[in-house]
DNA sequence: GCGAGAATAGGAATCATTCTTGATCTTCGT
DNA sequence: ACGAAGATCAAGAATGATTCCTATTCTCGC
Protein backbone atom coordinates (compact mmCIF):
# COMPACT_ATOMS: atom_id res chain seq x y z
CA UNK A 1 0.00 0.00 0.00
CA UNK A 2 3.01 2.48 0.96
CA UNK A 3 5.59 2.80 -1.10
CA UNK A 4 8.76 2.99 0.82
CA UNK A 5 11.84 3.48 -0.40
CA UNK A 6 10.84 5.51 -3.50
CA UNK A 7 12.59 7.14 -6.34
CA UNK A 8 15.27 9.33 -4.73
CA UNK A 9 13.98 12.55 -5.74
CA UNK A 10 10.93 12.15 -3.35
CA UNK A 11 13.06 13.14 -0.71
CA UNK A 12 15.67 15.32 -2.60
CA UNK A 13 19.50 14.99 -1.01
CA UNK A 14 18.08 13.10 1.65
CA UNK A 15 20.55 9.72 1.52
CA UNK A 16 19.44 5.75 1.88
CA UNK A 17 21.28 5.75 5.07
CA UNK A 18 22.03 8.22 7.71
CA UNK A 19 24.78 6.90 10.44
CA UNK A 20 23.57 2.77 10.02
CA UNK A 21 20.08 3.68 9.92
CA UNK A 22 18.11 2.80 7.05
CA UNK A 23 16.28 6.06 5.66
CA UNK A 24 12.75 4.89 4.34
CA UNK A 25 10.02 6.77 2.93
CA UNK A 26 8.61 7.96 6.01
CA UNK A 27 12.37 8.68 7.77
CA UNK A 28 13.26 10.76 4.83
CA UNK A 29 10.37 13.05 4.67
CA UNK A 30 10.41 13.37 9.14
CA UNK A 31 14.23 14.28 8.84
CA UNK A 32 13.19 16.57 5.98
CA UNK A 33 10.34 18.24 7.96
CA UNK A 34 12.85 18.71 10.37
CA UNK A 35 15.52 20.28 8.65
CA UNK A 36 12.92 22.54 6.27
CA UNK A 37 11.38 24.33 9.18
CA UNK A 38 13.80 24.87 12.01
CA UNK A 39 10.83 25.22 14.67
CA UNK A 40 11.58 22.58 16.75
CA UNK A 41 8.27 20.81 16.19
CA UNK A 42 6.22 18.71 18.60
CA UNK A 43 5.43 14.90 17.29
CA UNK A 44 2.29 15.99 16.48
CA UNK A 45 3.26 18.28 14.41
CA UNK A 46 5.84 16.66 12.68
CA UNK A 47 2.87 14.15 12.32
CA UNK A 48 0.00 17.06 10.63
CA UNK A 49 3.57 17.88 8.20
CA UNK A 50 4.04 14.51 7.16
CA UNK A 51 0.29 13.65 6.30
CA UNK A 52 0.73 16.48 3.75
CA UNK A 53 2.98 14.07 1.89
CA UNK A 54 2.15 10.57 3.12
CA UNK A 55 -2.01 10.61 3.77
CA UNK A 56 -1.67 7.26 5.62
CA UNK A 57 1.55 7.55 8.23
CA UNK A 58 0.16 6.93 11.67
CA UNK A 59 1.32 8.68 14.80
CA UNK A 60 3.06 5.73 15.77
CA UNK A 61 5.27 5.98 13.32
CA UNK A 62 6.44 9.19 13.50
CA UNK A 63 7.27 8.60 17.06
CA UNK A 64 9.42 5.52 15.97
CA UNK A 65 11.29 7.43 13.63
CA UNK A 66 11.78 10.12 15.60
CA UNK A 67 13.26 7.91 17.82
CA UNK A 68 15.06 6.12 15.63
CA UNK A 69 16.87 9.47 14.31
CA UNK A 70 17.63 10.37 17.51
CA UNK A 71 19.02 7.21 18.88
CA UNK A 72 21.03 7.23 15.82
CA UNK A 73 22.41 10.68 16.24
CA UNK A 74 20.90 12.47 13.23
CA UNK A 75 18.46 14.49 15.14
CA UNK A 76 17.81 15.55 18.80
CA UNK A 77 15.44 15.24 20.92
CA UNK A 78 14.58 18.76 23.66
CA UNK A 79 12.68 19.04 26.44
CA UNK A 80 11.74 21.98 27.71
CA UNK A 81 9.64 21.63 31.35
CA UNK A 82 7.23 18.68 31.33
CA UNK A 83 6.01 19.99 27.57
CA UNK A 84 5.61 17.61 24.83
CA UNK A 85 9.33 16.68 22.99
CA UNK A 86 10.60 18.87 20.40
CA UNK A 87 12.89 17.63 17.49
CA UNK A 88 16.15 19.46 16.08
CA UNK A 89 17.92 19.08 13.49
CA UNK A 90 20.91 21.20 14.36
CA UNK A 91 23.65 18.94 16.51
CA UNK A 92 26.32 21.11 17.33
CA UNK A 93 26.20 21.42 20.48
CA UNK A 94 23.84 24.02 21.65
CA UNK A 95 21.32 25.31 24.01
CA UNK A 96 17.56 26.97 23.66
CA UNK A 97 16.23 30.19 24.96
CA UNK A 98 12.69 29.65 25.00
CA UNK A 99 10.46 32.99 24.54
CA UNK A 100 7.57 32.29 26.89
CA UNK A 101 5.83 35.93 24.56
CA UNK A 102 5.56 34.08 21.69
CA UNK A 103 6.40 30.65 22.52
CA UNK A 104 9.26 30.36 19.83
CA UNK A 105 12.35 28.41 20.68
CA UNK A 106 15.81 29.76 19.40
CA UNK A 107 19.06 27.79 19.49
CA UNK A 108 21.71 29.66 21.32
CA UNK A 109 25.30 28.64 21.01
CA UNK A 110 28.09 28.79 22.94
CA UNK A 111 30.68 31.29 22.52
CA UNK A 112 33.82 29.68 21.36
CA UNK A 113 36.62 28.46 23.42
CA UNK A 114 33.97 27.73 26.36
CA UNK A 115 33.63 24.40 28.02
CA UNK A 116 30.60 24.78 30.37
CA UNK A 117 32.72 22.19 32.71
CA UNK A 118 35.07 24.75 33.75
CA UNK A 119 32.23 26.87 35.55
CA UNK A 120 30.94 23.81 37.53
CA UNK A 121 31.62 22.20 40.71
CA UNK A 122 30.77 18.73 39.65
CA UNK A 123 31.18 15.90 41.78
CA UNK A 124 34.42 13.86 42.26
CA UNK A 125 34.81 11.54 39.25
CA UNK A 126 31.54 12.69 37.10
CA UNK A 127 32.36 11.87 33.76
CA UNK A 128 29.45 13.83 31.37
CA UNK A 129 28.11 12.58 28.59
CA UNK A 130 25.48 15.04 27.35
CA UNK A 131 24.78 18.81 28.63
CA UNK A 132 21.25 20.19 28.72
CA UNK A 133 21.14 24.25 28.77
CA UNK A 134 18.07 25.76 28.49
CA UNK A 135 16.67 29.59 29.45
CA UNK A 136 13.40 31.04 29.37
CA UNK A 137 12.47 34.67 29.14
CA UNK A 138 11.24 37.60 26.84
CA UNK A 139 12.37 39.11 23.48
CA UNK A 140 12.56 42.68 24.23
CA UNK A 141 11.64 44.45 21.15
CA UNK A 142 14.90 46.42 20.11
CA UNK B 1 -11.50 14.72 59.49
CA UNK B 2 -7.69 16.46 59.01
CA UNK B 3 -6.27 18.26 61.09
CA UNK B 4 -5.01 21.06 59.51
CA UNK B 5 -2.71 23.68 61.04
CA UNK B 6 -1.67 21.66 64.07
CA UNK B 7 0.13 23.33 66.87
CA UNK B 8 3.62 24.16 65.93
CA UNK B 9 5.53 20.88 67.08
CA UNK B 10 3.90 18.77 64.35
CA UNK B 11 6.54 20.34 62.02
CA UNK B 12 9.72 21.75 63.98
CA UNK B 13 11.10 24.51 62.61
CA UNK B 14 8.73 25.47 59.54
CA UNK B 15 6.80 28.14 60.35
CA UNK B 16 3.07 28.94 59.57
CA UNK B 17 3.73 31.36 56.66
CA UNK B 18 6.33 31.30 53.87
CA UNK B 19 6.49 33.98 51.25
CA UNK B 20 2.83 34.59 51.48
CA UNK B 21 1.81 31.16 50.84
CA UNK B 22 -0.07 29.75 54.61
CA UNK B 23 1.68 26.66 55.26
CA UNK B 24 -0.93 24.45 56.15
CA UNK B 25 -0.09 20.90 57.93
CA UNK B 26 0.07 19.00 54.26
CA UNK B 27 2.48 21.84 53.13
CA UNK B 28 4.88 22.20 56.03
CA UNK B 29 4.46 17.68 55.76
CA UNK B 30 5.82 18.07 52.47
CA UNK B 31 7.88 20.54 52.46
CA UNK B 32 9.45 18.67 55.47
CA UNK B 33 9.97 15.99 53.30
CA UNK B 34 11.97 17.89 50.57
CA UNK B 35 14.38 19.55 53.25
CA UNK B 36 14.90 15.92 54.82
CA UNK B 37 15.49 14.08 51.97
CA UNK B 38 17.88 16.00 49.50
CA UNK B 39 17.18 12.99 47.22
CA UNK B 40 14.70 15.37 44.59
CA UNK B 41 11.87 13.21 44.62
CA UNK B 42 9.40 13.06 42.63
CA UNK B 43 5.63 13.77 43.82
CA UNK B 44 4.65 10.15 43.61
CA UNK B 45 7.67 9.59 46.19
CA UNK B 46 6.49 12.89 48.08
CA UNK B 47 3.39 11.27 48.20
CA UNK B 48 4.18 7.88 49.71
CA UNK B 49 6.60 9.44 52.67
CA UNK B 50 3.83 12.26 53.73
CA UNK B 51 1.12 9.32 54.36
CA UNK B 52 3.55 8.09 57.13
CA UNK B 53 2.42 10.98 58.43
CA UNK B 54 -1.08 12.10 56.97
CA UNK B 55 -2.28 8.88 55.93
CA UNK B 56 -5.27 10.63 54.13
CA UNK B 57 -3.49 12.89 52.74
CA UNK B 58 -4.03 11.79 48.85
CA UNK B 59 -2.21 12.17 45.36
CA UNK B 60 -3.56 15.29 44.18
CA UNK B 61 -3.19 17.20 47.35
CA UNK B 62 1.11 16.17 46.87
CA UNK B 63 0.81 18.03 43.39
CA UNK B 64 -1.73 21.11 44.67
CA UNK B 65 0.90 21.41 47.18
CA UNK B 66 3.84 21.12 45.51
CA UNK B 67 2.37 23.03 43.05
CA UNK B 68 1.92 26.11 45.03
CA UNK B 69 5.22 25.63 46.65
CA UNK B 70 7.18 26.23 43.71
CA UNK B 71 4.77 29.05 42.56
CA UNK B 72 5.84 30.94 45.60
CA UNK B 73 9.48 30.32 45.30
CA UNK B 74 9.92 27.75 48.27
CA UNK B 75 11.22 25.10 46.14
CA UNK B 76 12.42 24.23 42.80
CA UNK B 77 10.60 21.53 40.13
CA UNK B 78 13.16 19.98 38.01
CA UNK B 79 12.51 18.05 35.02
CA UNK B 80 14.62 15.21 33.55
CA UNK B 81 13.72 14.41 29.58
CA UNK B 82 10.64 13.41 29.98
CA UNK B 83 10.17 11.65 33.39
CA UNK B 84 8.32 12.80 36.50
CA UNK B 85 8.84 16.28 37.76
CA UNK B 86 11.35 16.08 40.67
CA UNK B 87 11.50 18.78 43.71
CA UNK B 88 14.40 20.79 45.03
CA UNK B 89 14.41 22.76 48.20
CA UNK B 90 17.90 24.33 46.93
CA UNK B 91 16.70 27.88 45.93
CA UNK B 92 20.53 28.11 44.91
CA UNK B 93 20.88 28.86 41.67
CA UNK B 94 22.56 25.79 40.20
CA UNK B 95 22.40 22.83 37.93
CA UNK B 96 22.19 19.03 38.32
CA UNK B 97 24.33 15.92 37.66
CA UNK B 98 21.98 12.79 36.95
CA UNK B 99 24.19 9.99 37.30
CA UNK B 100 22.92 7.38 34.78
CA UNK B 101 24.58 4.60 36.51
CA UNK B 102 22.35 4.78 39.68
CA UNK B 103 20.11 7.37 38.85
CA UNK B 104 20.57 9.78 41.72
CA UNK B 105 20.68 13.00 40.63
CA UNK B 106 23.48 16.01 42.42
CA UNK B 107 23.16 19.14 42.96
CA UNK B 108 26.04 21.19 41.28
CA UNK B 109 27.12 24.57 42.35
CA UNK B 110 28.48 27.43 39.75
CA UNK B 111 32.13 28.28 40.87
CA UNK B 112 31.97 31.81 41.69
CA UNK B 113 31.53 34.90 39.15
CA UNK B 114 30.45 32.81 36.78
CA UNK B 115 27.73 34.13 35.14
CA UNK B 116 26.70 31.92 31.81
CA UNK B 117 24.79 34.39 29.68
CA UNK B 118 28.43 36.11 28.81
CA UNK B 119 29.18 32.76 27.25
CA UNK B 120 26.17 32.28 25.06
CA UNK B 121 24.73 33.65 21.50
CA UNK B 122 21.61 34.70 22.90
CA UNK B 123 19.09 36.22 20.39
CA UNK B 124 19.26 39.87 20.60
CA UNK B 125 16.84 41.67 23.08
CA UNK B 126 16.90 38.22 25.02
CA UNK B 127 16.05 39.00 28.96
CA UNK B 128 16.84 35.51 30.64
CA UNK B 129 14.17 35.09 33.34
CA UNK B 130 15.53 31.12 34.23
CA UNK B 131 18.49 28.93 33.67
CA UNK B 132 17.99 25.62 33.64
CA UNK B 133 21.55 23.12 33.12
CA UNK B 134 21.34 19.37 33.12
CA UNK B 135 24.69 17.08 32.77
CA UNK B 136 24.16 13.40 31.98
CA UNK B 137 26.56 11.11 32.60
CA UNK B 138 28.45 8.71 35.16
CA UNK B 139 30.52 8.47 38.06
CA UNK B 140 33.93 6.56 37.54
CA UNK B 141 34.24 5.35 41.02
CA UNK B 142 37.66 7.29 42.08
C1' DG C 1 -20.58 31.68 65.77
C1' DC C 2 -21.17 32.74 60.47
C1' DG C 3 -20.20 33.24 55.71
C1' DA C 4 -16.80 33.50 51.98
C1' DG C 5 -13.11 31.72 50.05
C1' DA C 6 -9.08 28.49 50.39
C1' DA C 7 -7.58 23.75 50.78
C1' DT C 8 -8.31 18.90 50.66
C1' DA C 9 -9.59 13.93 49.24
C1' DG C 10 -11.03 11.09 45.92
C1' DG C 11 -11.83 9.90 41.62
C1' DA C 12 -12.50 10.95 36.73
C1' DA C 13 -10.39 12.96 32.72
C1' DT C 14 -6.52 14.36 29.83
C1' DC C 15 -2.53 14.11 27.10
C1' DA C 16 1.82 12.56 25.45
C1' DT C 17 3.91 8.57 24.75
C1' DT C 18 4.52 3.56 24.50
C1' DC C 19 2.96 -0.97 23.51
C1' DT C 20 0.62 -4.59 20.86
C1' DT C 21 -0.82 -6.79 16.82
C1' DG C 22 -1.32 -7.99 12.25
C1' DA C 23 -0.05 -6.48 7.68
C1' DT C 24 3.54 -5.06 4.47
C1' DC C 25 8.10 -4.40 2.91
C1' DT C 26 13.31 -5.39 2.48
C1' DT C 27 17.01 -8.06 2.53
C1' DC C 28 19.45 -11.95 1.53
C1' DG C 29 20.41 -16.69 0.61
C1' DT C 30 19.52 -19.78 -2.77
C1' DA D 1 13.33 -14.54 -9.40
C1' DC D 2 11.44 -17.10 -4.71
C1' DG D 3 10.79 -17.48 -0.01
C1' DA D 4 11.93 -17.00 4.76
C1' DA D 5 13.40 -13.86 8.43
C1' DG D 6 13.42 -9.70 10.18
C1' DA D 7 12.40 -4.72 9.89
C1' DT D 8 8.92 -1.31 9.43
C1' DC D 9 4.42 0.27 9.40
C1' DA D 10 -0.66 1.60 10.72
C1' DA D 11 -4.14 1.50 13.91
C1' DG D 12 -5.74 1.42 18.06
C1' DA D 13 -5.33 -0.03 22.99
C1' DA D 14 -2.77 0.71 27.16
C1' DT D 15 0.08 3.36 30.28
C1' DG D 16 1.51 6.83 33.41
C1' DA D 17 2.08 11.40 35.00
C1' DT D 18 -0.49 15.15 35.74
C1' DT D 19 -4.62 17.94 35.84
C1' DC D 20 -9.40 18.66 36.51
C1' DC D 21 -13.81 18.24 38.96
C1' DT D 22 -16.76 18.01 42.89
C1' DA D 23 -18.23 17.66 47.35
C1' DT D 24 -16.49 18.30 51.87
C1' DT D 25 -13.78 20.48 55.37
C1' DC D 26 -10.98 24.37 57.10
C1' DT D 27 -9.54 28.98 58.02
C1' DC D 28 -10.05 33.68 58.63
C1' DG D 29 -12.29 37.97 59.20
C1' DC D 30 -16.40 39.90 61.01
Amino acid sequence: MVGKHDSPDDCAGIPDEISGLRMTRQRQEIYRILLDERIHPTANEVFLRAKERLPNISLATVYNCLEALVKHGVIRQVNFERESSRYCPNLREHGHFHDEATGVIHDVNFKPGFNLADFLDLPPGAVVADIEITLRGKLASA
